[in-house]
DNA sequence: CTCTGATTATCAGTAGAGCTGATTATCAGC
DNA sequence: GCTGATAATCAGCTCTACTGATAATCAGAG
């Protein structure tokens, strides 16, 4: 008996966009796009830089990748096709399995990661700042732990 | 002591799937997921209850309704066809200016409006089960603050 | 009133994302 | 050498969201 967020008065319900979880499904969303669009100039997709990150390092199968990142197979080897054009992968065949394709970080890959990275932090710290360091140390642990429990 | 952001470090970068930025993106989709997951049992989704909601009280052009949800005109059509169809909305010509929709919620949308608004908050009691009440305030206001000010 | 330009709802066509199923090559076990 | 499973790929389907075109209507200028 603690009717905290809903209809605490009966005769009015709270509109669905002043709820938590209608403004982080929203804010998710525009932090996507926003995402999206410092990555566009650089030819790149989310998607791409989290297979590019995934690889650097050491190499992966496509099927390592897809587990990894969540993709769809089909769709890895769209996003393998785009990288490799742009030289930032390589495939081969691996000796070990014939089958699997042994996908690797080029230097290119390497330099276009960190750009990447680079614009996404700064697009973040663009999101991010209408909120204090103590603030956002709040809602990143409240975010992760949303995410690491429930999701 | 929560070395855990940033490339405060120098020589190690931070993943990418530790950052707020990516973490809002990641639970704005699973939380928008849920939503989805709960309406579906009722034949809706998310943009029918927005729509839904915008008709409450008082009748609107579909222009109107596009003003207030965001929604394209195009999908609005598409969404007050299905309304219509399950008899939750009408749509009559405006006496006033025959271009324009007058579209009205009926009592059997007002029922299927509440049923929705129920199942929702019952689905985001659950999503935010692991935070205290206390904690969810903090959430819900840093969320909305940023979503006012960046958005 | 008539002509012009804007506005409303609608529809048709397009482009992309994400998936399923089939295909080819290869592996591992018997 | 079979048999069944697995890796990558391709073709095709579906769903969504959008652009552009269309018919009806309005508002304003002359």
């Amino acid at each position: 008996m603690c009717p905290r967020e809903g209809p605490r008065f009966g005769f009015m319900e709270p509109r669905l966009d002043t709820q938590t979880g209608y403004l982080l499904v929203k804010l998710g969303a525009l932090a996507g796009a926003r995402f999206d669009g410092v990555l566009a100039p650089l030819g790149l997709r989310g998607r791409h830089v989290r297979v590019i990150e995934e690889m650097r390092g050491a190499s992966h199968s496509q099927q390592e990748l897809c587990q990894a990142t969540g993709l769809d197979r089909t769709t890895m080897v769209a996003v393998l096709d785009d990288l490799e054009q742009r030289g930032y992968a390589r495939r081969s065949r691996s000796t070990a399995d014939r089958r699997k394709h042994v996908v690797t970080l080029t230097g290119a890959g390497e330099r276009a990661f960190k750009e990447a990275a680079r614009a996404l932090a700064d697009a973040q710290e663009a999101f991010l700042a209408p909120l204090s360091a103590g603030e956002r140390d709040q809602l990143r642990d409240l975010v992760e732990r949303l995410r690491t429990t429930t999701g």
